[in-house]
DNA sequence: ATGAAAGCGCTAACAG
DNA sequence: CTGTTAGCGCTTTCAT
């Protein structure tokens, strides 16, 4: 019990001298940061700012501070950044990866920080992660195809080292045999980076060596913009001649001529889901890893339509 | 000079436990943190993230880490972002204010530490900034469309609080007058925000009270897509009834219908500069403020041709 | 209840 | 040139 006025003397005091209390030495005593590393492969990307703003978005409310990496798609800068959290002693991490690849994770658990993935999950499912519905994307695209008449659908998959990719093509191949429709692997080709460069190489390459199709489910929206570009090469007609349908209704999708058909993903949610993970995880490490999996939606738009033949 | 054997034997141990200094630590004695903090109105907004991004890759260079502070257009964020700035001990800040606010001016000078801001400027220039130049930007859309013929040339502002919303409108004027065209101040509205909604309503309320006009400049391109949308419920062309011009040259601002002309500014350099200005004033605390003006270009597309009645 | 003091992990200064 | 020590600014524990 101190004379009130002595306190207020006091506050007044810190506040005109604009004392701020100096993190390093509290967090030294505490070994509390109150910072948290988010690392993304590409801020460019469209689907990483709505994801980190997610992420900030409820870790700025539980009181932490997010230092970002920005891994430019490069292993070796992911890396880097593992270490500079560890440095500055970050309490945990959320991790995007550019891709799958088990030196990461191990990397990754060896710091002994609490982590989470988003958007990309481990095979083994031993890191907590928030992730899309990936097989219910590729389904709900199919489904929409096939309820438009088509049978001959092709699929430009997405790097088959990244759990989007590798798990929507999984999806597909099954939402294809739930259709009925026999597999032809000659239908899919990989993309080795979701770009629209990317998407007009396989969707050109779909054109001169697979049998006829009569639409594209494409892994993802740029994928499928360069399905439009090679389309257009070819003199075909989208949808006339093929459909096209995206997964990730990025920005701008709807503005797309034609308006893109696509898989609806709440990227945002994905980050505050991931960030949650990762606040249960830092109250209680000895948590069992969890997944939280978002549930995609179909948006129809104007690049799918019944096939010609039909 | 001590025995190799032992060195390396240290190092392994070093290794083995995984060791990694203590920044917070060495930071309490060096008072050094190593980070610097990153403030942005939005990162969804398609301007922010290459900037975010130019930053990052020189600061990283620097052996800097970035604290991510996203104010989501709040002041009240904003303050709350460089008060957490100052707790984390950052040696350095640079800001993209939502909007230019004297308050907040001051605050980031109160703080004592070296500040940069980008993409905005101060009016007095008493902060170093790193800008696109606003005025040329204007100049470029205004000689662009009256080499095309259009002498009706109408301008849906930015927010004036905004550096980047009034320098374009003054240009603007500056750009018509130095043209010979006589200033209607009927044909200048300004916009709330930079949204596509508030690109509609000016262009709409522009067509329900402006005399006629046959080309807009719009101050960025989120604008520019409103007007498009105001066009075509008034059921007039673009380009044919009314030319349009946007500003920043966004992602994709190629793929609009119709392909959108506008000018491009490399916001990617926008933040290379600003980091490096701030290394600079790191460096040297007594230098003088100074502002790096990075030069804009014109992209032609298809939004613009002559006018109707040429 | 209040005030003094130890110590977090490191670096820099200093003594041996 | 190597090894020891003080102290960065806080929190927490322990005497008072």
């Amino acid at each position: 019990m101190v004379n009130p006025e002595t306190v207020e003397r006091v506050l007044a005091a810190a506040a005109y001298l604009d004392y701020r209390p100096n993190a390093m030495a509290r967090g030294l005593k505490t070994s509390r940061s109150h910072s948290i590393g988010v690392l993304v492969p590409d801020l460019v990307n469209p689907v990483v700012p709505p994801i980190v703003q997610g992420i900030e978005a409820v870790l700025g409310e539980a009181g932490y501070v997010v230092v970002l990496g920005n891994a430019n798609h490069s292993r070796e800068r992911e890396q880097l950044f593992v270490e500079a959290f560890q440095v500055q002693q970050v309490e945990g991490m959320v991790v995007f990866t550019a891709s799958d690849d088990s030196g990461m994770f191990e990397a990754l658990v060896r710091t002994g920080l609490p982590v989470v993935l988003v958007n990309r999950t481990v095979p083994d499912g031993s890191i907590s992660a928030a992730i899309p519905d990936d097989p219910v994307c590729a389904s709900l695209a199919v489904e929409h195809l096939v309820s438009l008449g088509h049978r001959r659908i092709a699929h430009i998959a997405g790097p088959q080292a990244t759990s989007t990719g590798f798990r929507r093509r999984e999806g597909f191949e099954r939402a294809i045999a739930r259709a009925g429709i026999p597999h032809d692997p000659r239908l899919v080709v990989e993309a080795a980076r979701y770009t629209e460069e990317e998407g007009a190489r396989c969707c050109t390459s779909l054109l001169a060596s697979a049998p006829a199709f009569t639409a594209i489910f494409a892994a993802n929206d740029m994928l499928a913009l360069g399905c439009y570009d090679a389309l257009d090469e070819a003199g075909l007609r989208c949808p006339g001649d093929v459909s096209v349908v995206g997964c990730n209704d990025m920005p701008f999708a709807e503005r797309f001529v034609p308006s893109l058909t696509t898989i609806n993903i709440a990227h945002r949610e994905l980050g505050t889901s991931a960030a949650r993970l990762l606040l249960e995880l830092i109250e209680d490490a000895e948590l069992p890893p969890r997944q939280i999996v978002t549930t995609p939606a179909l948006v129809v738009r104007e690049s799918t339509a019944p096939p010609a033949s039909s």
